[in-house]
DNA sequence: GACAACGTGCTAAAAACTTAGCATTTTTTT
DNA sequence: AAAAAAATGCTAAGTTTTTAGCACGTTGTC
């Protein structure tokens, strides 16, 4: 193994599903985040894990009022850019055509002409800037 | 939570590294998913693993000689969908757009003209079958 | 046909993850 | 100003995951 993304890679099940949570939502209290999960255990549960994903350096807190909102250490813009390498790696053998490709076929039917158009614009920079 | 997506979701840390490295490498023995796992345990452990695994449903097994070569049992093509999906909720607001620009920007150098050609292409038929 | 090499199955212990419960603190309500 | 409500911190127990080790089977080699 080469590279660790560091991140997802070292998670257990619950802190991958609760950082799940949490990108998703942007920021997140511990009561959010419990309802965001699957088969969600107590409230302490979740508030136990949280402070360890903290202590873990995953996760930081704001103080809102009385109650704790953590946000992700790491920027959604990275854990992004992280998350798809990943993926890439191993669904795609780090083919990015190929993931556009089903990309555009999951989401066939949801993307407007708009959003259509936008990215046939991107592509056509990249291509202009690859001359 | 609405739905699971039935497969990564509920593995556990090493099931979940296992099913990548088999995933990426399409099918695999103990000895190779074990080359490719990040800190990596002892054989045996590797190969109960796997017999767990097998019995939760996610491989299967053909025999090659004496080995036992694993491949998953939901197809690349599906688990790709899967994994796409999930990603897209997480961390690109359902947005396939932003999930694009997201692949564009991270492998712009490493994609071809060729390639790039081939994109534009398909959003050009995207484009117009959405008419 | 004995021996080594390679591979598997199984079991039980160790480690890690996950959870609930209680004590405490701060805010809000009456 | 007392009581209730809303949050958190911490600890210890319960559960699951993860691992190593040993027993057994098969194949090839001398």
């Amino acid at each position: 193994m080469t590279k660790q993304s560091k991140s997802h890679e070292h998670l257990s099940r619950r802190e991958r599903q609760i950082m799940d949570v949490i990108y998703k939502l942007g920021q997140a209290t511990a009561a959010e985040v419990l309802g965001g999960l699957p088969s969600p255990p107590g409230y302490s549960a979740v508030r136990a894990m949280l402070r360890l994903l903290e202590e873990k350096g995953y996760l930081r807190h704001a103080q809102d009022g009385l109650r704790y909102v953590y946000s992700p250490t790491l920027s959604r813009e990275r854990a992004r850019q992280s998350a798809l390498t990943q993926m890439l790696q191993t669904f795609f053998d780090d083919s990015a055509e190929e993931a556009v490709a089903a990309l555009l076929n999951i989401s066939r039917s949801k993307l407007s002409d708009e959003e259509l158009e936008r990215l046939a614009k991107l592509i056509d920079d990249a291509r202009k800037e690859g001359r």
